[in-house]
RNA sequence: GGAGAGGUGGCAGAGCGGUUGAAUGCGGCGGUCUUGAAAACCGCUUUACCCGCAAGGGUAACGGGGGUUCGAAUCCCUCCCUCUCCGCCA
């Protein structure tokens, strides 16, 4: 959420930033603003009347102490009439404070100076594209005849055992999948990303803080017996390994790295783009998280797009960038590329990563400190990306890589994978 | 799942219901001393919010929430968590 601070002192920052999200900035930001004094008014009243209490039962201890009954029991008195009062500016104060608290998580995060306005993914702007869109043979075919073909994996056997968009792979291609999760890991290893494994569950408390709930709670598979949360993607126990902590500025950046499946509800979700492996519910994901200085964070989105870039020319697979505009940009992001692959037998472009900066947007639910130059404790930026995700990857691999003979692996990969060529059995 | 013990500051560990945000030790920071270091000695050492240009002042927090009381780290209720033992088990 974002901050009361920066809200109150760059009020016409916060609404120009804001602006470009394609909604009533200038009416989220008025209200937040009116609740804010509401607060601050109803915690000085509150305050004052605690501190006169506290004054009242003092004095009562200090007479007892010195033998004067009647004024302390006078004192006594004093304090107990405050009581009604206080309970009443109690109750004030916290309403005061829900209030704003609900209508903070209500305005999503306030997008960069360089993130284009718009509505729709038709105002995304593409930075850059490379790598040749390759030529299919005759009689291509989409990666779901291809799965099917070389028995790579099985939507069918997924809905027999759970439902629909839970892959089941198999031989060679459950070999893939374990390849491309140690290729990505290395590669993140290599660049300086400590490696962790966490827990596939959350609880309320880490979903709130990297902003799933309240906003996305249809999302997200619910075990209730439990009251836990399956994780959408390894950036919600990743970044909250940092809640509630304060960490030396001499310690930042923090590189993190994991490779966790992903649970996705994606309710709603229909057509041609929930095909194949296009949109399934359950996939796996090698993401990368960084704590950074906020003076620092841009460079580090920069150079995780780098290092995804790296990632996809290794897979030889043509791919573009794309700088999200205000309204397609997610709930608590204030810049975001996404990295799309080009998947040649279907003709579309499949989002495989998207790297986000989030300055202090999730800092501030997850109280996530540095302690800088000053000795005062100040958000930090956190930063996340795919890195990548592996159910698109697949596709667009065994759609552009198919021969006659076979579907062949990129030469990097050969090493994890130990065969150069799917083949059939 | 059953029985018992316990949850206090970065760590360890005190804390008769009344100047206790919290003794003491360790650690950390600054200083004295020293050619330098160590030792010794002295001082400092949580966070959030509010008022204030600042200096400074106020409020809250001893696992979470609620209650008793003029006053709660200290008493009561409840939830969560940790440890020990038993059971079950990859």
């Amino acid at each position: 959420m974002l901050e009361t601070a920066y809200l109150r002192n760059h009020p016409d920052e916060a609404r120009k930033r804001l602006a470009k999200r394609n909604i009533d900035a200038e009416g989220l930001l008025a209200h937040a603003a009116e609740l804010d004094g509401q607060r601050r008014t109803a915690q000085q009243a509150l305050d004052n009347e605690l501190a006169a209490m506290n004054d009242q039962a003092r004095a009562v201890g200090e007479l007892m102490k010195a033998g004067k009954r009647e004024e302390a029991e006078a004192a006594k008195a004093r304090s107990a009439a405050l009581k009604e009062t206080i309970t009443g500016l109690k109750e004030a104060l916290a309403t005061a404070e829900k209030a704003l608290d609900e209508h903070l998580w209500t305005i999503p995060n306030t997008p960069q100076e360089r993130v284009p306005s718009g509505k729709t993914p038709e105002d995304n702007v593409t930075v850059m594209q490379q790598g040749n869109i390759p030529e299919l043979p005759a009689g291509a075919k989409p990666h779901w005849d291809l799965g099917a073909e070389y028995g790579l994996f099985s939507l069918e056997d997924g809905v027999k055992l759970t439902g629909a968009g839970f892959p089941v792979y198999h031989g060679q291609g459950a070999k893939l999948q374990r390849a491309l999760i140690a290729f990505f890991l290395d590669r993140a290893i290599a660049a300086g990303y400590a490696e962790v494994m966490p827990p596939l569950m959350v609880n309320a408390d880490s979903a709130f803080a990297t902003g799933q709930l309240p906003d996305k709670e249809g999302q997200m598979y619910h075990a209730t017996a439990d009251d836990l949360y399956l994780i959408p993607t390894a950036e919600v126990p990743i970044t909250n390994l940092f809640r509630d902590t304060i960490v030396e500025a001499a310690q930042l950046p923090i590189k993190r790295v994991g490779h966790t499946p992903c649970f996705r509800r994606e309710a709603g979700s229909y057509g041609k783009d929930v095909r194949g492996l296009n949109r399934v519910h359950q996939f796996d994901k090698v993401e990368i998280v960084r704590i950074e200085a906020p003076a620092d964070s841009n460079a580090a989105l920069d150079e995780m797009v780098d290092h995804v870039k790296g990632l996809l020319d290794a897979l030889e697979l043509p791919y573009r960038q794309l700088l999200l505009c205000g309204g397609d940009m997610g709930f608590t992001s204030a810049i975001t590329y996404d990295m799309e692959v080009y998947a040649a037998a279907q003709g579309r472009w499949l989002e495989v990563s998207s790297i986000s900066n989030f300055e202090t947007y999730q800092s501030n639910r997850l109280k996530l400190r540095y302690r800088g130059t000053d000795k005062k404790p100040h958000l930090a930026h956190t930063l996340n990306g795919s890195a990548l995700a592996l159910a698109r990857i697949v596709a667009a691999l065994l759609e552009n890589n198919q021969t006659p003979g076979g579907i062949r692996i990129p030469k990097a990969l050969e090493p994890y994978t130990g065969f150069a060529m799917i083949v059939k059995k």
